[in-house]
DNA sequence: GTGAGTGCAAACCGTTTGCACTGAC
DNA sequence: GTCAGTGCAAACGGTTTGCACTCAC
């Protein structure tokens, strides 16, 4: 599971909160979906794990991991937030809007794209986690 | 006032839609805002104008406005909707996060970034109207 | 043993809907 | 005169909160 990769259970004692079951469970949730997981896809896998699972424990803990910096938020389509494990890396994604695949974007691609508007406007762009919808290559072809 | 320059009344009308005051004024109210205005600024100006409108009024106007294509609606920061007049050109946005001004990008630099996710990846991104926040030159120089 | 964390239920708040009235056509 | 559009109030659904109980420490 590759939330053991970092070591989430220093970081929770370390800042005085404590490991519990549901953040546990929360956590394996958000990482059973590869990329990005909505609320209710998290909500519905926990429940999956510990059928006692209540939605209010889902939103405080992931309040938390994100406070901790163990989960990231992006807005996926404008109406719907779609978490993550932090990846130690800044990247960004590409989704399609007919299959939902993700694609991550290596950041010296979008870093390139920053810094030419950095040069054209003097602004400079610290999104970290940028979500670029269209049309994978797949669903391209097909249409 | 910017929305004259298109001509709503016609399309309404063309579109079996009536002109009626509360819709004037809630166009009026995002015009009013240069660049994107919440809902709730909409919500605002136009009570200012006509302190009877109702909040109701305002969303089913505003659904109008996009089916309609007089309005925009985009994604600001992931958690507030920013309305604004359709432009006649596809264009992109920078909003600094520090003091809210609000950049236009012009299209090209934008498609050369796509154009450069087509070849790489050979994904096609779509979205037309992108809003990506950061620090402005003069709040730049100020940190 | 203690208090942070939980489940539950109620509160909250932005958005949507039903309905009778009004005014654009 | 007709019916699309409005204001009002109630419903709705996702999110947050208060509280007593539980279990990680």
């Amino acid at each position: 599971m590759s939330h053991q990769n970092i070591d989430y259970v220093r970081i929770m004692h370390e800042n005085g909160y404590r490991v519990t079951p549901q953040r546990i469970t929360i956590l394996d949730a958000i990482c059973a979906g590869e990329g990005h997981s909505s609320l209710g896809a998290i909500y519905a896998r926990a429940r999956k794990q510990d059928t006692q699972i209540d939605m209010s424990t889902v939103y405080r803990a992931l309040e938390l991991f994100q406070t901790l910096g163990l989960v990231v938020s992006v807005d996926l389509d404008g109406h719907e937030k779609g978490y993550e494990i932090t990846k130690p890396e800044p990247h960004h994604h590409l989704i399609c809007k007919k299959c939902g695949q993700e694609f991550d974007i290596d950041s010296p691609t979008v870093n390139d794209f920053y810094e030419m508007l950095r040069r054209e406007y003097g602004y400079q762009v610290t999104m970290d986690h940028l979500v670029l919808s269209g049309l994978c290559p797949d669903c391209r072809r097909k249409s």
